[in-house]
DNA sequence: CGATTCCCTTAATATTTGCTTAATTTAGGA
DNA sequence: TCCTAAATTAAGCAAATATTAAGGGAATCG
């Protein structure tokens, strides 16, 4: 789920950005609204998060100009409090929500997920028959469950968001251990052991394939 | 959601009505007290828009009328400047806010907004045969109430709002202590602990997992 | 205003889980 | 065939969580 924030308060903006990043979405942040427009056209966002008062293009133009364009996409604004009744005039102009500053992190949280709860807020990968839900670290087999642990988990989702793509072990031990020096044991190797043997892979069922000398690959049979 | 508008000045009922359908909302009109009365007994609303002086049956008694069935709904008034101190006996009366005439639409349609928003936490959220009851700080199992202390109705809150996802410790130090750095002491665990008893949750009744190395989660088995 | 109660928190201990290592067997490639 | 990489298995160990008890502080009640 991707925000576009355009705020040009520093502190309150690394105070937001924070924040929404630690509850998984990914904030792209803007100082006016300029460079927010310039976002716009290089990425399509999930929702939107204005200041109302902005250097350059204010957050009212800001908004207009994006419901040419977009007509779907939740607009929020983040107003001061003196400002409250002109933001009505963002209301019309094709926003969906506004909060008045100053509002806790919660309440910012609380409304961004109003607004995403009619967008299927949940990424689901798929790898043949197998279901990757990540938001609930869960696995499954057509309908049954699979129980992975967490780091089998996670690296079968590695492998799997690679899918058709090879990962050496240096990748997987940096992006699934989070070690950023040379390191070698056999943990990968037991993982993947442990991970087959749950998914019951066999010869025939070969959807995580070991390349010999390099690493292991996630693919479609 | 639908709205009874009770206002006798054929004007100003238009303009509210009108305005208000724009914004989405099903807006019943009464002329008196008396026909509102008999709206109420053929649906039931979301909010009442009531004005203060009405022929036959003026606004306070209709407000008393409506709390004697519903106690939930808010109730706003539509009061002209010169009984706004009377109107105190309104809000003692079950009213929930007033408004002073003249008002501008937008005026109006915040603090119409403002009372769902409020309405909001009078949701009840379930999981399995539990029921919460965040405006009343209520839990019942099927009929019976047990009893968590604020802390403990919290934390359950947060994980049935995020039945399903996984939450992480993280989160709900944060969403739920409301601390913003990092911190781990053994807290949460204690807390989940003093639920799940009181809850009598087992392995067959495992309506809040743990989710070993992320946090917790709240599931319908 | 003191006593009591009720929660929240911390701390200490017990228990479980799963990560890692190491040793052994199997398979691949020159 | 020989050497090396990967698969497999079992066991020790560390870290995360569960559980219990006790201290402290705020609200409540007499």
């Amino acid at each position: 789920m991707k925000i576009l924030l355009v705020e040009d308060e520093k502190g309150i903006a690394d105070f937001i950005q924070q924040g929404l990043e630690e509850e998984g979405f990914q904030v792209t942040h803007a100082l006016d609204g300029v460079q927010g427009l310039k976002r716009l056209h290089e990425t399509t966002f999930d929702l939107y998060l204005l200041d109302w008062m902005l250097p350059k293009m204010n957050g009212l133009e800001l908004c207009k100009t994006i419901r040419t364009k977009d007509v779907e996409t939740p607009i929020l604004f983040l107003t001061a409090k003196d400002t409250v009744q002109e933001t009505i005039e963002g209301l019309q102009a094709g926003a969906n929500d506004y909060i008045k500053k100053p509002f806790s992190f919660e309440e910012l949280l609380e409304r961004i997920k109003v607004h995403f709860r009619n967008a299927q807020a949940t990424e689901i990968f798929t790898l043949g028959p197998f279901q990757l839900e990540p938001h609930r670290y869960k696995v499954f087999h057509l309908e049954e469950e699979i129980v992975l642990t967490q780091r089998e988990f996670e690296l079968l989702l590695f492998l799997v968001k690679n899918k058709g793509k090879v990962c050496t072990r240096n990748q997987i031990i940096e992006q699934v251990w989070h070690i950023h020096f040379e390191y070698d044991s056999g943990v990968i190797d037991v993982f993947m052991n442990a991970i087959r043997k749950k998914l019951q892979l066999t010869k025939d069922n070969d959807y995580l394939k070991t390349v010999r000398g390099v690493g292991y690959m996630a693919e479609e049979v």
